[in-house]
DNA sequence: CCATCTCTGAAACAAAACTTCAGAACTTTG
DNA sequence: CAAAGTTCTGAAGTTTTGTTTCAGAGATGG
């Protein structure tokens, strides 16, 4: 129940000068959080005493609670959280910088938000049961995507996984071949259609690996040639080669799957963050 | 800005007792709206002066004004946007796969819009323009950020754009020193101390190239260093090795910047990303 | 190994919040 | 209408909470 209610239901059961205080902090909230109770009491033309008595009649112990609950109060009703959320429009040449950068800000809070609500939370589980456990993990993807690829094996490998990024075409091919046993191939494409990642998956499956698609299409060729499919969820705008927007939610996925890996064996994964932290950032 | 931005981003200049303060808050910040000065500070195995010290580093005036500030930012959290927004509670090992990712799902929407909110639009202007009539653009990034410089590079290229990343340190330092007229460099480091980043930045200044800063921590030593700054802001967890939420955060920047170059010839550039993208989705 | 500088917490200090209590104001009742 | 009782009020005193100071511990650099 918020404060400022309560305090509308309580008005009848008050004092005259309690009423007083109740009547400054309607019309100014704001003032609890900027004046001393001494300061309030003079604006209401009363007595500290009363201030207080005005609070345990709200059932606060006093001033100091009053105050955050004011405050947590007022922070809810000035929420903006999506200030910028401006939807539904595309990307125009005719848009001020600022608009550009609210469009796409937009996007890129509702393609996570739609990506992470949207997560097989089940398959996810599979994927990372099978990330750590895997002897081997091989990361293959090309062009924008390889940026999402190599950010996973950034992560995996700083916590000790054997985490490979075949950007090489060649190398991806003899990795994918040669897939020793418990080796796990992710592969990475937001169409879902890059025919060269779509082969290194299959090429990896045929080799006995357990496959990964992290695509933004679950019918696409990729998805359709793994063993597990996570899913992203993006809509581009126009200026789409940017990738932004798919980028993004392609990361959040991958994120997704650096917790869960690393979580698995908490306090070894938070020691070595700790101690390669260390090592660059000296201090 | 939000103060658990803020603590993020001047985390870097805490003294040691300072940053188990900076945790503590961190991992539990209703901790300030219900404990009294001396129970946090015992909580944080530290004294009173050392927390009163760590709100002055903070900008605040002390520890009411903290307490203000994070009622009225924790208020503003629970106001709900995302389905999946779970705020003020650190990764904990004993998350779920789901709840971990709904917190990091969070977290990274909130940078997002802190972050595109909180622009400089003045200054991302003026740094469009500068990129756009730039003969030569270079870009610096080291570890985590590499792949934020990366990601421009990327975008900028594909546009038509004479832009590098230099990420070999040898290369990095030869670029900066013979900056040719009109070459704009840009340094990528969310903790703006990244020492290498930095002194690149202040040799390409030398050499006469306006340099511009993609940083954290607009007081960092890079942001000084360089003629101008944009400041991503996130809010990193514990397990921030992995920066996921600064990475958005900058990449989120990345976009606005990409956006701005591209639309200033946006017929020419829209005939690029499709031409190119014939060439990679051959249909 | 010493000089210097930074960081830290105990203790003194200041300010704000809370409580008490005597008297004012209002109610009730004969 | 006045006396007794009740409630309300604010000044002053008390306690709690927050801030500043300062001397010593510890790190840093020569």
């Amino acid at each position: 129940m918020g404060i400022q209610s309560t305090i509308e239901a309580s008005s009848a059961k008050f004092t005259p000068a309690m009423r007083r205080v109740a009547m400054v902090i309607r019309d100014t909230p704001s003032l609890v959080l900027d004046k001393t109770i001494y300061e309030l009491a003079a604006t209401c033309g009363t007595s500290v005493a009363s201030v207080v008595r005005f609070c345990q009649a709200l059932g606060l112990s006093g001033y100091a609670q009053l105050r955050m609950s004011l405050a947590t109060e007022l922070g809810k009703e000035t929420a903006q959280f999506g200030s910028n959320l401006i939807l539904g429009a595309e990307i125009a040449r005719s848009d001020t910088l600022q608009e550009m950068a609210s469009k796409v800000a937009s996007l890129e809070m509702l393609a996570i938000d739609e990506t992470v609500s949207g997560l097989d939370y089940e398959a996810l589980e599979r994927v990372v049961a099978a990330l750590d456990g895997a002897q081997r993990i091989l990361l293959f993807g090309i062009g924008a995507s390889q940026f999402v690829a190599q950010d996973l094996h950034h992560k995996l490998f700083r916590i000790g996984r054997n985490a490979f990024l075949l950007a090489d075409p060649h190398e991806a091919w003899t990795a994918a071949l040669l897939s020793p046993p418990r080796t796990v191939a992710v592969g990475f494409s937001h169409s879902g259609e890059t025919a060269d990642t779509v082969r290194y998956i299959e090429i990896a499956r045929q080799a006995g690996a357990l496959t990964i698609a992290l695509t933004g299409s679950p019918d696409s060729a990729l998805a359709r040639a793994a063993d597990e499919c996570l899913v992203s969820r993006a809509r581009e705008s126009r200026l789409r080669a940017g990738a932004m927007v798919s980028r993004i939610a392609q990361l959040a996925i991958v994120d997704c799957l650096f917790l869960g890996v690393a979580s698995q064996r908490y306090e070894q994964t938070v020691d070595a963050l700790e101690r390669t932290r260390d090592v660059t950032h000296p201090r």
